[in-house]
DNA sequence: AACTATTTATAAGA
DNA sequence: TTCTTATAAATAGTT
């Protein structure tokens, strides 16, 4: 398009280079913004000129968003290219801050399983046994808590089977007349708890509350690998 | 350029409109590169179909840095642009994961202090106990460790003062001639442990070693707010 | 996808 | 730079 055919190469007149820049320039953010309004494209456009002048043209002057959803569109084709430093600045400040904060976490984690002790100082190791040891005995105390309240439990159910037995009873005796075999004694409370029962109750119900606490005091906690 | 004016309108027919933009987006890529070749330019072409589909050029196929370029440049001409929303894409994914994995480390760090037991099933209890149980004996013998390999070191100190002691002594006894006052018996090892010194010590390393330990075992930890 | 009549872009010159 | 103009390129509408 003009007088001559154009090679595809560096034009290396200075001033020609100038020129053709500009004219160039021109015709390119204007194609960029007419495809843009006819085809309903999102279009962005940063042209660098040789010495450093910025030029851009972004469809509803919002280039910022275009860059955004062009990082995001794009992450699924290249595998790892770091992220734009633009959208550094806060992000990874929290993001790694985060990290961190998981990281401590986990090596708190294991000093509080007795793991990895060697760093930790004396005066550290003598906090640390203080906390646990409090911490044993407010988990002791829950878990006793616990096993007297399923205590209580299976025995108001006893007494309540009882009752319904008597109730029983007294009506077969007065269906059937004096019946000496409905005379038992109640049945004392059982020596012997039911602990299983009490277990499979319990995690029944912590199932329906919070499904998600199971795997934390696992050995392998499979969220938390290396 | 073509048969008929061109509007500069959204095309509505929507097949005229999907050939329009794949022919103007083949000459707009072109003439970008043209631009980028001919006058040395750094050009950066990003293109959305209006059914999101992604193209885009750039000089030597780096647009990450040429992105990274008009951050900096444009930063100066923006002030306070909001953060790229773009980088949430991905970035929200992972951060949202750590996020969760935080919220679990810190209930499980809760748990391990013996707080907010309510949730926690009976089944859970007696893991806890007994995960903490071995936690704290693992603990002990650590402490225990340490304990004894200081007892060694000072025992060991305090060996070697007392051989210096001796030497001393014997120099004196030849320099000066017999002196009954230097042949004093060689102190016997202390029967009360300085455990202070010990501590100081023992903190000191730490520091050296590990500076970011210190507030892991602190009641409030500052870094964990809720 | 290919063709072609036109419009547009632009290289060179002023 | 900007304007002009001859000509190359791009492309709208058509096949």
């Amino acid at each position: 398009m003009g007088r001559g055919r154009v090679q595809l190469k560096r034009i290396e007149n200075k001033i020609n280079r100038q020129v053709t820049f500009s004219k160039r320039r021109a015709g390119l953010l204007k194609k960029a913004h007419e495809i843009s309004v006819l085809c309903d494209a999102e279009v962005a456009l940063i042209v660098f000129s040789h010495k450093g002048k910025l030029f851009e043209y972004s469809t509803n002057a919002c280039m910022e968003k275009i860059l955004e959803r062009y990082e995001r569109c794009s992450y699924a084709e290249r595998q790892s290219v770091s992220p734009d430093l633009d959208s550094q600045g806060n992000w990874t400040l929290e993001y790694n801050m985060l990290k961190a904060k998981v990281e401590l976490l986990q090596r708190n984690h294991r000093h509080y399983l007795g793991e990895d002790l060697d760093s930790v100082s004396l005066k550290e190791l003598q906090n640390l046994e203080q906390q646990i040891d409090t911490a044993l005995k407010h988990i002791r105390a829950r878990k006793n808590h616990l096993m007297y309240q399923s205590i209580s439990e299976l025995q108001i159910k006893i007494k309540e089977k009882e009752k319904a037995l008597a109730q029983l009873a007294l009506r077969d005796q007065q269906n059937d007349g004096p019946n000496p075999s409905s005379f038992f004694s109640p049945q004392p409370p059982l020596p012997c708890l039911n602990i299983r029962y009490q277990e499979e109750d319990t995690e029944a119900r912590r199932n329906e509350l919070d499904l998600t606490l199971e795997p934390i005091y696992s050995c392998h906690p499979g969220c938390f690998g290396t």
